[in-house]
RNA sequence: CGGGGCGUGGCGCAGACUGGCAGCGCGCACGGUUCGGGACCGUGAGGUCGGAGGUUCAAAUCCUCUCGCCCCGACCA
């Protein structure tokens, strides 16, 4: 008897729990005995590799290089930029001793005599210590501009934790750079949100808006953040990479000084970008439907998974002949430039169990090889855009002659679905009564799907805002960079407006 | 930190009100029948019921204390 949909519930009965069911079906990560700290398992952690190598690979073209800086930070350095300290010092993690001792319990206790003088703070993001760095490097306008960047993890002491979404520890890079006129460095903040964008919507598929934070929503000690924003399919947006201009504020905290050209001594400006294992979460949450992980050609660690049919131990080496060579001829295919990922699956597992575990985890293409379609030398295929059942029997040449082409086929249409769904829930809000009906539920007991991006006027004042998110729990998600001057009046407060922003409900 | 809920084989749960041999479904192992499909039948392995103390002839169940986790809120990539 076959189920209606591998993942129960479905997202339209209740994303939250749909949202785990789909991570925990595809195997990709699950809750560790630490809390709000994420295993993040081998199919989970594949994508995540492929997105670092194509993010690292955008980088290095606009000139970065990796580097590695220390886990911990003093707790003095955190200090330095006053708002930094603010925005971080309630969700540090805090190493105060270098030595275990038994108690008098004999339970091992941290102990006295080991304490550390200064404490440090496990880095939730590293400023202040490559500040450090940069303040001993940068002498000369001659070292401008320096352009680095970290791959590392993160801690960050979050209240409440989602796989992937939001997770104490989480894997990272954070890209530092510092330049010798706020001009370069604008400039800097502005690129970096653009190799953002273009990941983000070419590699994942993820459609995403580019703006400018609102002051409430500012990283800690920047002069502006940029971000990208997504819509995922419960309508509610996900900032999915930011990009901060810092001005001179930490150069000024850390005291990275340089001579410049005309000999005067100058303050250098920086910037810092990060992109998470957070992608991960948003891409599951844009493409996946209520069978499972829907994934995109560019990130899948497998693009077609060939599934031997084997009823009968004579067929058997026929089979895996016919599989291997054709996952041979395949892998000699490239797609984005890359060799066809190919996997042949010769588990011990029987077909439909098989054949629904690539579903849930989410493989572009399925290939099913039995007796009758080596006879007919064709491949039984079914692609992960379309429905599970809905398969088609192809010529092998005609097939392996256009896996590139089929891969970019399905690449293309879940981004061209995922932003129809945007822009099917993106709308202009002119006032107050039709603002507040958006984003209500019609039910307020068991909330259903509801809102999305709601493009209005706003004044630039506070108080709307925290309006907004007392009364209806929505924020300005960004100031679109696309959006043309328009003159307007606050959807809330009636004052005038130069600009529509984006109000949502947000992760 | 405020409000709710839950801890029972690997996973999901029942049993608790009214104390009486620790159960069910899935998964797992083996055998068989099937199989271009998430099949079925049979057999089997696996639990000191989160922990400590108490009441009792007898505690998963009642009482006291304690630890942990989840959900809703505030915080957030």
């Amino acid at each position: 008897m076959a189920q209606k949909h591998a993942i129960s519930p479905t997202r339209e009965e209740n994303y939250p729990e749909w949202y785990q069911q789909v991570v925990r079906a595809a195997d990709m990560a699950e809750n560790s005995p630490v809390r709000g700290c994420m295993v993040i398992k081998p199919w989970g952690y594949a994508v995540w590799e492929n997105i670092q190598k194509n993010l690292d690979a955008r980088f290095k073209a606009t000139g970065h290089v990796n580097a590695y800086f220390p886990l911990f930070v003093p707790l003095s350095f955190l200090q330095r930029e006053a708002r930094h300290v603010e925005g971080f010092a309630k969700e540090c993690a805090v190493v105060t001793h270098h030595r275990l001792e038994a108690g008098p319990d004999g339970e091992l206790v941290p102990a006295p005599s080991a304490k550390l003088d200064e404490p440090l703070i496990v880095r939730p993001t590293s400023e202040t210590i490559i500040g450090e760095m940069f303040a001993k490097w940068i002498q000369s306008y001659r070292d401008l501009p320096l352009l680095l960047n970290q791959w590392c993890n993160i801690v960050r002491w979050e209240m409440r934790t989602r796989l992937f979404l939001r997770t104490t520890e989480f894997l990272w890079q954070e890209g530092h750079t510092a330049h010798a006129t706020r001009q370069e460095a604008l400039e800097e903040t502005d690129r970096m949100l653009g190799v953002y964008a273009d990941f983000a919507q070419d590699f994942l598929g993820v459609p995403v808006i580019k703006g400018v934070k609102t002051p409430s929503e500012r990283f800690p000690g920047a002069v502006d953040t940029y971000a990208i924003e997504a819509m995922m399919q419960d309508r509610k947006a996900l900032q999915a990479g930011t990009s901060h201009f810092l001005g001179q504020n930490f150069s000024k905290a850390v005291g990275i000084r340089f001579l410049d050209d005309s000999g005067s001594e100058q303050h250098v400006w920086t910037t810092s970008w990060g992109m998470t294992t957070r992608m991960v979460g948003a891409m599951i949450m844009t493409h996946g439907d209520d069978d499972g992980v829907v994934l995109p050609p560019c990130v899948a660690p497998s693009q077609v998974v060939i599934l031997p049919v084997i009823h009968k131990d004579e067929v058997r080496s026929q089979v895996m002949e016919y599989c291997q060579s054709l996952a041979r001829e395949l892998a000699e295919q490239s797609f984005a430039g890359q060799p066809v990922r190919v996997e042949v699956d010769s588990r011990d597992l029987r077909g439909g169990e098989k054949t629904w575990s690539w579903i849930k985890k989410g493989v572009p293409v399925r290939l099913e090889i039995g007796p009758r379609d080596i006879a007919q030398d064709s491949v039984f295929m079914g692609r992960r855009d379309k429905g599970p059942r809905e398969k088609k029997g192809v010529p092998r040449s005609e097939f392996v002659g256009g896996i590139s082409e089929l891969l970019q086929e399905i690449q293309q249409g879940l981004f061209d679905r995922a932003r129809k769904l945007r822009d099917t829930h993106s709308h202009k809000i002119d006032s107050r009564q039709e603002f507040y009906d958006f984003f209500t539920p019609k039910s307020r007991k068991r909330p259903e799907i509801h809102g999305g991006f709601a493009y209005a006027h706003w004044s630039g004042d506070r108080s709307e805002e925290e309006t907004a998110k007392s009364d209806l729990g929505v924020t300005i998600r960004c100031i679109p960079l696309d959006s043309p001057e328009e003159d307007g009046k606050c959807v809330l407060s009636g004052k005038p407006s130069p600009k529509r922003v984006i109000w949502a409900k947000a992760y």
